[in-house]
DNA sequence: CGGACCATTGAAGCCTATCAAGACTTGTGG
DNA sequence: CCACAAGTCTTGATAGGCTTCAATGGTCCG
């Protein structure tokens, strides 16, 4: 999965008074190969970062929501293409920007690589999901990824609290496909599969009741996203 | 795939003197779980880097050759488990002295910083690897990996040089189909199918000939991995 | 020589993809 | 307001690729 900065990435104050875009979905921030002189905060909303090969196929490499970072890259080129999903409003500013913030300042570069670390480690949550959980499993690990981004997002101190039992899916099932390597036909039978089985219920499409969080979790094999990884000491649960 | 680092990587001058394990083929260097107050560079041979779900399944996450870091990590603990994949000479220090030299020179965390982005970008290639492609493709590409790694630590200059052609495996298949999202029987069976096609010959079970470098890059929709990322700038082909 | 381990190969089964059709949603225009 | 069109989601039938299970062959080492 990935991003969602953390609970405060320091150095996302660069984007404290920057240049405000505002993206329909569907509508392109980064084209794959596009110079990398530009970075982004998501403010609100939800963008898709993807790569896609030369035959078509694409993998979308992560969901960003809320306070993530845009424009991680070693190179002077973008590799990935990144685009809305819902309406979103980004904040935009030159990479130059970024560098001498964090040159010049060894609490924000720390928290930088803070980041890194951990959309590191998100990536090889995918690489795990995608190389040895079935498609019921992928789609289990999906949403309660969702449901835990909801959580940091608002804020949210209880695990418990059942306003997070409601996910929210603004992407269409051929981009959860395309993330989770299926097709959007088996995303549709694996949502239909959890719903027989009783662990969600669903009333509008893009809108997932989890029933039996504790299930989800166990077919998922996570311990637990409730870790305080990205929540901060005073609002571990 | 990941790692190796850089040509040079600046902060690896840490292990300059430092002590250095020797680990034989299996014998794990880190445990998931362990206490990550310690950091490793490859001296040579190869170790594997691997996560294991609660009931069994195990994922490869990356092969680390020479000069490449261990020691990645956002929290207290490693969340992998890195063993000898063959007779292997590791470099160990504490933590700290890695944090101290990061501190103290913006050229060393520069360096840190762009392993880390290369690292990243690794991520994602497998990411696409496990999503999109299928077992043969994904056999090239990991094929086309080693001999890319080959090149980068053996610093060979030219793309065409015919002793890339020849690709060691010192690790078994199952490891390599743990790696590729894949079964050792469909490992098996995608050696047969690339050596059926004229793309590789083989004499001994771990030693691969590369027939038709070409089509064997078309086959893993690589525009060329012989691309100057890792290669400083008075080495390109 | 025998045993352990790993790789290969074959046969059958399962999971996901593909192909195709129908249901639902949304937006548009008569 | 209804009709229609376009897009998305769902569902069904079939096919294909990878896995599973099982057996054979090869290599290393005691």
């Amino acid at each position: 999965m990935s991003p969602s900065a953390a609970t405060h990435d320091l150095f996302l104050d660069i984007f404290d008074d920057s240049a405000v875009l505002t993206l329909e979905p569907g509508e392109v921030l980064v084209h794959a190969g596009a110079r990398a002189d530009r970075v982004f905060k998501v403010l609100n909303g939800m963008v898709m970062v993807s790569r896609t090969g030369g035959d078509g196929r694409r993998q979308i490499l992560s969901f960003l929501v809320r306070n993530s970072f845009v424009g991680l890259t070693s190179t002077d080129d973008y590799f990935f293409t990144v685009e809305a999903v819902m309406p979103t409003e980004i904040a935009v500013c030159p990479r130059t920007t970024l560098s001498e913030r964090l040159a010049n300042d060894p609490l924000a570069e720390k928290a930088y690589l803070n980041m890194l670390h951990r959309i590191l480690e998100d990536a090889y949550d995918l690489v795990y999901s995608l190389g040895q959980r079935t498609a019921v499993e992928r789609l289990a690990v999906f949403l309660l990824y969702l449901r835990h981004w909801h959580r940091i997002s608002e804020k949210i101190v209880h695990d418990q609290d059942q306003s997070l039992n409601l996910v929210e899916l603004p992407m269409s099932r051929e981009d959860i496909a395309d993330f989770l390597g299926l097709k959007k036909e088996t995303v549709s039978r694996s949502f239909r599969q959890l719903e027989e089985r009783g662990l969600i219920h669903r009333d509008e499409r893009n809108l997932v009741a989890i029933r039996e969080l504790g299930t989800l979790r166990e077919l998922a094999g996570i311990r637990d996203f409730a870790s305080p990884r990205q929540l901060p000491d005073n609002q571990r649960a």
